[in-house]
DNA sequence: GTGATGACGATAT
DNA sequence: TATATCGCCATCA
């Protein structure tokens, strides 16, 4: 794909942004749905997470789940495959299931980042991070 | 071109 | 808090 993703497809710009969690980190499909921004929806971003082969390891897929906080129910093995990847880059998950936002949720790339790559979410969700400069607020 | 579909989300009950 | 319903919009048949 091009450096530059203004032209890129919704889904080359939705594993761009998914690429962006950091291991340890995750986000929800609705996050990254708000930060691709342009006709981008949460049921889009799961979708394109679908479309990816199940042994694909340059998108991070296991760090996407839903609002809720649980891995989304896709059947079987492959929802017990992303526990058990998200628990071996410590993330923990509790007696239903979920994941503690406030200890494991991203807060959203860096605002040069989104700049450098052409995304344009809302302003309203622009912020100052403590130590890391301009960033999204998320939470 | 048209309708069905979906790794979702917000709201109502 | 746990379901149920509806809205959402890019793909696909």
């Amino acid at each position: 794909m091009s450096n530059n993703l203004r032209d890129a497809s919704l889904y080359e710009r939705i594993y761009a942004v998914a690429g962006q969690i950091p291991p340890g980190k995750v986000s929800t499909y609705g996050q990254i749905a708000a930060i691709v921004g342009g006709g981008c929806t949460a049921r889009e971003v799961g979708y394109a997470m679908a479309a990816l082969k199940e042994d694909d390891t340059t998108t991070p897929w296991q760090r996407v789940i839903n609002a809720k906080g649980e891995i989304s129910p896709r059947g079987g093995a492959g929802a017990m495959m992303q526990r058990v990847l998200l628990e071996r880059e410590g993330v923990s998950f509790d007696e239903q299931g979920r994941v503690d936002f406030d200890q494991v949720g991203w807060d959203g790339p860096l605002w040069a980042w989104l700049d450098r790559h052409n995304f344009k979410p809302a302003p309203s969700l622009r912020h100052k991070g403590p130590d890391e400069g301009e960033q999204l607020s998320l939470f």
